[in-house]
DNA sequence: ACGAATCGTTGGGGGCACTAATGATTGTGA
DNA sequence: TCACAATCATTAGTGCCCCCAACGATTCGT
């Protein structure tokens, strides 16, 4: 029959569903170790990222660009607020909203979260050369913009 | 590791470790989704897959051959054995452990697993060619490879 | 025979993604 | 204009996967 001893993979450890999420796994293991070293989650760096670049704005907003969940959006907003590195201010123009901001402190965190995301990629990448790795990244890219239009789909179906 | 330039997506979107983690979220999402249609999620198809191909086995062979934690072993062992999908034996030879074997209905379940995870390879990379997933299976295995060691830490330095 | 290691089990926790329900507010169209 | 629909923030909960600490019972190594 087979080797029953050790050393012999398991069918599925070639699927590439197994391969991709183990492999995410370590990825994810990798950042959020540099991110608990200040004290955040993905979440955390997600929130600051898409503030920095949308600038002030809703709640609902963030949560779109993000893709944070808006009920998710209330803890994470709640943690950064609790530490100043985020503002909570009603919308005037519009009393269901919050509008969320940026503190210099909330700034400060982001730049630091860039740093230890920046290190770990390569780390995370640490055998592959510079073609393999730019190969990677453009199949990883395609697969992800394919999904997520699958997943997306404004409803057009008539007309 | 240039300057994407205009039309910035969200800075981190470009990042391997994002690509990567959101793109296992596909795949999960997918693979859970088949999984679930015979309600089962992924440590079923594991355990199930390890079983077959060791054997009828303690908790701790089981765990350490599909990855699955001692801990998590129990409660997945729990629900398998109450579907009778899977027995649950004390070991005569040695009372600490207990010995799993699959059951005909176990082995049926692993077939129709198998089927639904076959089916959503091909949905996981509809984009690319056969070729490239030749190369994204190979890039991800090396990434994995790599990881994987730097984490077992084999126990041999001693004699 | 002793301490060390292993096995099963219990009872947690963290992180991410997601659902349902609610009250408040705003918009929209007939 | 007014009823209805949609949006926003919030609360409370689920599921999955991964991980940790501790415990009694048992077996192993020396």
């Amino acid at each position: 029959m087979e080797n029953p001893s050790e050393e012999t993979p398991a069918r599925w450890e070639s699927l590439p569903s197994w391969l991709l999420t183990q492999t995410a796994n370590h990825a994810h293991r990798l950042v959020a170790d540099g991110f608990s070293s200040v004290h955040a989650r993905g979440y955390h760096y997600r929130l600051l990222a898409t503030l920095e670049e949308l600038g002030p704005a809703s709640q609902a907003a963030l949560g779109r660009r993000s893709g944070i969940h808006l009920s998710d959006m209330v803890a994470t907003v709640n943690e950064l607020a609790d530490r100043k590195l985020v503002e909570r201010a009603p919308d005037p123009s519009d009393r269901r909203r919050n509008i969320i901001s940026l503190t210099a402190a909330g700034t400060r965190q982001l730049r630091r979260l860039e740093e230890r995301l920046a290190e770990r990629q390569d780390e995370l990448l640490a055998p592959l050369s510079p073609e393999e790795r730019l190969r990677l990244t453009d199949l990883l890219s395609r697969l992800l913009d394919h999904h997520n239009r699958r997943i997306d789909t404004p409803e057009e179906p008539w007309r």
